[in-house]
DNA sequence: TTCATGGTTTGATCGTAACCGAAGCATCAT
DNA sequence: ATGATGCTTCGGTTACGATCAAACCATGAA
């Protein structure tokens, strides 16, 4: 009956809708702290509490104390990896809660997942990679070539550096608002810090979107241009 | 508060036991009807089949009337994926259900895991394509070599028949016994169908172990040598 | 037809866990 | 000290959903 891992356990963790939107706000990379999660679970302060305990047990988030705070983030990539998982097929399955359209089009248009970009941007950009021959596709799996290592080099973003044995350079992300795929790993990291670094956009305080300048807007276009019509 | 897809909601499937179960059951790539569900899930029929009605419109599993029969397999390889990905997580956070020895030996060694080998046979498989440069591994991302294809097709597999759109020609898949990745993707259900066509090894009936004949297993490791000491 | 088998529906029971308010501890500021 | 803020613990309420037995519906066999 029960041989293997104990998926049901992990499962509910995620399962309840408050402990969802808390691990869906960590999603935006940075630690938040108990009673930001609580704002964001909809519950109380006590509640939350209570929840955080039962996550942080579980494996899925790490805690810092700090003074009288107390901050909780994803335990790492690979939590937030299951977690773009579920996003993903949660999108595609049943009953879609929200209709694909803009509900909330900032967010559509360019957020953060965990640390790389996601959205249209984030798939457009993912697009023109694949286009221009940066990025070889073979279903979910990519592979960078060449080319695309020296067109990282050249803007400017070490790709020798970012090889870890602990992380896939570029993983294929499903983007839950385009229900195509984006750039993760690594890569897609290294790539979402620099168009920051640069100033091309910045993050939204209180939320996972991301503002684009409008000179931004055009450089990043410009790196990344669309070639023409986008398929389906 | 609510953005995004609605990841609780199969999170919330997958997180009752009983239907923790009856995926895991189901992980092992045939269909299975409601009866033998219930009974791996270890409940009555009745409920059994309200917990498969619930799974069937969370788009999880898919089902085939035949006769008076209902059978259930999980809707596609992307569940199959979120699963896998579940059980890696979940084999390595919290505290273990099992501790890591040898529960059931035969199934620690040698078993299906959806669609394609997984175990110690399954990591050793890996290990012994990455050692002679068939597969290389960046991260958890694989990609097949030159040589790597010349290998496959002298073996018999038609490594460009399985070039799909749909689906990665390699995957790493974490094994939740052995803690480390298997061969999962196309390559990896082509193998494994090699494997079985070949007589090397056959399904044992109500399990999701593979046993290997005495000649199969020979042939197996000459097939796939280990190097020498395998890393932790 | 009648009977058996596979599966679903209904109705009722029961447990668990999510939730909140209030009280209790810390940590920092004054 | 005194007070404020951030968080945890406690107690009690409530609701949801998992479960089963029994009745019911289908399909196939005799």
């Amino acid at each position: 009956m029960k041989e293997g891992p104990d998926i049901a356990r992990i499962a509910t963790l995620i399962g309840d809708p408050a402990r969802a939107n808390m691990l869906m706000a960590l999603m935006g990379g940075q630690a938040l702290t108990a009673t930001e999660l609580a704002g964001a679970a909809g519950v109380t302060l006590a509640t939350a509490s209570a929840h955080l305990s039962k996550l942080e047990d579980g494996g899925l988030l790490s805690q810092r104390r700090q003074g009288r705070h107390r901050y909780f983030a994803l335990a790492d990539s690979a939590v937030a990896g299951l977690l773009e998982n579920l996003a993903g097929l949660a999108a595609t399955r049943g009953h879609l809660r929200h209709r694909p359209g803009p509900r909330d089009p900032a967010l559509r248009r360019a957020r953060i997942c965990y640390d790389h970009l996601a959205g249209d941007f984030g798939v457009r950009m993912l697009d023109s990679l694949i286009g221009r021959g940066a990025i070889m596709a073979d279903g979910e799996a990519l592979q960078l070539t060449e080319s695309g290592h020296r067109f990282f080099c050249e803007i400017g973003v070490d790709v020798d550096a970012l090889k870890t044995p602990r992380r896939p350079l570029c993983r294929a992300c499903l983007d839950w608002s385009e229900r195509r795929s984006h750039l993760g790993g690594a890569l897609g990291k290294a790539i979402f810090q620099h168009i920051l670094a640069e100033g091309l956009a910045k993050r939204e305080p209180e939320s996972r979107a991301i503002r684009f300048t409008r000179e931004g807007e055009r450089r990043f276009l410009a790196l990344f241009p669309v070639q023409d019509a986008d398929a389906a």
